[in-house]
DNA sequence: TTGTAAGCGTTATCAC
DNA sequence: GTGATAACGCTTACAA
């Protein structure tokens, strides 16, 4: 059933040369005489012959393969990092390889040893926790490797995040100069340090202007455990003139626990969301979003790993993007400056 | 700097035994004596020792590597799709290469090849166009393989699909059942025989019932062309009681155009989306949406596949889904029988 | 400039 | 039940 796939000899054979010499000719390793080499391609054409990439890679010991570890392959903002990744690799001959942790510690490491053992010529990995305790598998594989979002305790990684106080300040800024005074922080999981950071960011903003400390409530990873543990905040506690998300599905959680209560935006409560997406414009009220530049950091992660991959030796940098404030119509002067508002449902 | 990593040749001599020996305790092929498999596995495990899979690929002629092809990985239900097949392979050690054909004819011809030169075990993919050119390269490969969510004219392909007229018939029938006789459809490419299909059910609906066809707008691929499209056309026709929108990206068209205009959902216009996220439920308006079940969709694409892998003969199977309309608070009667409404902004 | 042959790390086939 | 050994398809010294 299954034939044997055509081999470099059947190519040779055909151009009548040896398989050395298609080899040469078909990766420009040395010069080969024109005719000869035009015979080679025709021959390779004609039988529609593309190298194993298996037996290439074991003779040279040089994968093109770039392995990808995310928490999770259906949060946007991973998969758009994937994503820019791939279009950055894909003119260069890599491959890409892609496994997902599920935000779990023994996942993350079997699912890193697995693709490990294709020997990848490099590594982008988005740890699913600051510990990051698979990190010992790739000190042992010696791959370069770069480390995305997450903030690492690794000494020895690269790492492409964004300012994620900076994030924290300038979401809370803004909603200080709307003249918001009791806001209400989103946040994800604080276990993580860029989470903690943009509280960081925010709380520092009311700091220095002498203002009291923001509420926090942790939401959780994901969206329906956000929205409820937010309900029940709301449901406990006076409400805030302003909420200031941190991630996108504390963003989500925010806006359906607001929604079920009937909690009108900006008129009883601002939001700020975190990341931006389409679905965020696409509303009677379009979010305030602090966006992340995806694309860039993808084209950064991209470019810093290939550094590696060509030998660069260079010490370990940390390349932080600045977040953009999209101010949009989810934020507004607060209704009653004193905290009380008017939309309970 | 990069040391050679461990061979079974390490594992072999720390533990006294021949390379052959190690792999056959290391992969079970063959029974091994309790003591000596012991004093393998205990030097596999000091020393760290993964198998290089490029090498056992390159014997046995069988990757445990699954590519996956789709047009677009930032549209979020080809990820979702891509993340429902991760997990499927995940426990049972296969790898999973992905690349992006964005559409175009010759990126899915290239990325293609490229994928196939790892001799992959199987192949899903989702192509580009009805025709996919591409498929010549597959049949060449002889590589077992299922395509998902479109229709293809490839006899020989195993289809994994949502049944499109079904789709299209129950979100115009809910509809109908409203008492909306105005209705857009909001389509997105209809060269892609799905939309057709979805186009198709929805208009049966009306012929059924003796009414007159509604309007079709193709708005294009992506969101912001489908949002432009859809706000020319409705600066341009009377306004309709209700929207049905048949894809991810033209929900979102719909939704920018009307809150552009603050033509309010579903008091002047009531609407359907199509898939269902997060974002659809987390709105003061949460969207009525035709939901496909990704999920499953996504096990019976591993199921198939591994199944033809495994040398299954059967003739192919082309397995479709029933979509489910979730109801929610977009779609209302319409205020205006005639068709007038109220909202225009 | 081209051909020949070794060898990458593994698994499978043979002997033992 | 275990150990040599060959072979997978390719690249690259080295020989011609």
């Amino acid at each position: 059933m299954t034939e044997k796939p055509i081999s470099i000899r059947d190519v040779a054979e055909r151009a009548g040369v040896s398989p050395g010499t298609v080899s040469n000719v078909l990766n420009g390793s040395r010069p080969v005489n024109a005719a000869l080499a035009q015979r080679v391609r025709e021959a390779a054409e004609a039988l529609g012959y593309q190298a194993d990439r298996a037996a290439a890679l074991l003779r040279t010991g040089k994968a093109r393969i770039i392995a990808v570890l995310v928490p999770d392959l259906d949060n946007p903002f991973f998969t758009s990092i994937v994503s820019a990744l791939e279009s950055g690799l894909r003119d260069q001959g890599y491959e890409l390889i892609v496994a997902s942790s599920r935000g779990e510690d023994d996942t993350e490491h079997s699912r890193l040893a697995a693709m490990l053992a294709w020997r990848p010529a490099g590594l982008v990995v988005i740890p699913g926790s600051d510990e990051f305790p698979a990190r010992a598998l790739i000190d042992r594989a010696r791959v370069p490797y770069v480390v995305a979002d997450r903030i690492t305790l690794d000494p020895a990684a690269n790492t492409i995040s964004v300012d994620n106080e900076s994030a924290g300040a300038i979401g809370m800024r803004h909603l200080v100069d709307k003249g918001h005074r009791d806001i209400l922080i989103a946040a994800s999981v604080l276990k993580l340090a860029n989470i903690r950071e943009r509280c960081a960011g925010a709380v520092s903003v009311l700091e220095s202007l002498g203002l009291p400390p923001p509420a926090i409530v942790e939401t959780g990873g994901d969206f329906t455990l956000a929205s409820d543990r937010l309900a029940a905040w709301l449901d406990s506690n006076r409400q805030p003139t302003a909420i200031l998300a941190l991630t996108n599905f504390t963003t989500l959680g925010v806006l359906s626990a607001l929604a079920e209560r009937a909690i009108a935006i900006p008129r009883a409560i601002s939001l700020i969301g975190f990341d931006d997406y389409a679905w965020m414009r696409a509303r009677t009220t379009p979010l305030t979003a602090i966006q992340q530049p995806v694309q860039a950091m993808g084209e950064a992660i991209w470019a810093r790993l290939k550094a590696r991959i060509e030998g660069d030796a260079s010490p370990p940098a940390h390349i932080q993007f600045q977040c953009d404030l999209k101010v949009r119509a989810s934020t507004a002067t607060p209704s009653h400056p004193d905290g009380t508002s008017t939309g309970a449902g």
